[in-house]
DNA sequence: TTTATCCTAGTCGCGCGGTG
DNA sequence: CACCGCGCGACTAGGATAAA
């Protein structure tokens, strides 16, 4: 389902009207017209706000229904915006944001993976460009980890719309971690023996022993980390839509 | 095993739109 | 005009996660 089909992040409407209007065969903003389940003001109302929303969806601005869906329906925006969706992950020197620091950031966008590295071309402007260049980020636990991480490290105010692929996952009974997700689900992941607690271990190894070959297998499981998320993106989004959505269509 | 953080889900009360 | 259902904001409780 893409944004189209939803109602609710027009001002009020509910699920509940969201629903109705689904049942009786309003399944997309240009059968609003047709709608004969809500009143005219409602309706009204209604197809003033769908009018500024197909003018946002129309120039891409994402930021528009970011702030109109609640968190736990901004998957829906993700067929909307998954183009330009940025899947990203960090490896660092620890859990503490205030006293360790980012080593390694991968970038997943449009079927490319951008890595930035610490003392390379890890810097506040690289950062800030990949983040802008985004309509939407994409994460596992980055609400609570890899963007208030990023925030404090590198003096930045990220609002592009954040989808935290944990939440989610939780809904649909996915819970444990994102390794212990993959593989429940069947992503595979090549360097198995990697983990945060090592990607640690090689970060160390390089800074202190200068050893090449323990940065490219960082880089190489930061890679992994982020471009699995697009595939499990793809998962959750499928089974949140069998669940929350088929059910009340006619078919 | 801990820690901060953010989520979902549930409840309550107010106000409004729709209905008869 | 009286009632019901719903949206919605405010609030609370509880669950789950990151990496080491």
């Amino acid at each position: 389902m893409k944004l189209e089909n939803s109602f609710i992040l027009a001002p009020g409407i509910g699920e509940k009207t969201e629903q109705k209007l689904w049942k009786n065969n309003v399944t997309h903003w240009d059968k609003v017209s047709q709608a004969n389940v809500i009143g005219s003001t409602r309706r009204e109302t209604l197809e003033g706000f769908l009018k500024k929303a197909r003018k946002n969806l129309q120039v891409g601005n994402s930021y528009f229904f970011g702030d109109k869906l609640p968190n736990k329906s901004l998957w829906r925006a993700y067929r909307n915006f998954e183009e330009n969706a940025c899947f990203f992950d960090i490896e660092t020197t620890g859990l503490d944001k205030s006293r360790n620091k980012v080593t390694t950031i991968a970038f997943h966008r449009n079927g490319e993976t951008r890595t930035l590295v610490r003392g390379q071309n890890l810097t506040r402007e690289n950062i800030q460009r990949e983040i802008s260049n985004s309509s939407m980020l994409v994460t596992f636990n980055g609400k609570k980890f890899d963007q208030p991480f990023l925030e404090h490290s590198f003096d930045l105010n990220i609002d592009t719309p954040h989808l935290d692929l944990m939440y989610p996952c939780k809904r649909i009974g996915l819970s444990g971690g994102l390794k212990k997700i993959e593989k429940r689900i069947g992503i595979d992941r090549d360097l198995e023996d990697v983990d945060g607690r090592e990607a640690v271990r090689l970060w160390k190894k390089y800074e202190n022993k200068n050893d090449e070959d323990a940065l490219d297998k960082l880089v190489e499981y930061n890679g992994y980390d982020a471009r699995n998320l697009q595939e499990l993106a793809e998962i959750v989004h499928q089974r949140l839509e069998s669940r929350f959505y088929r059910p009340h269509i006619k078919r």
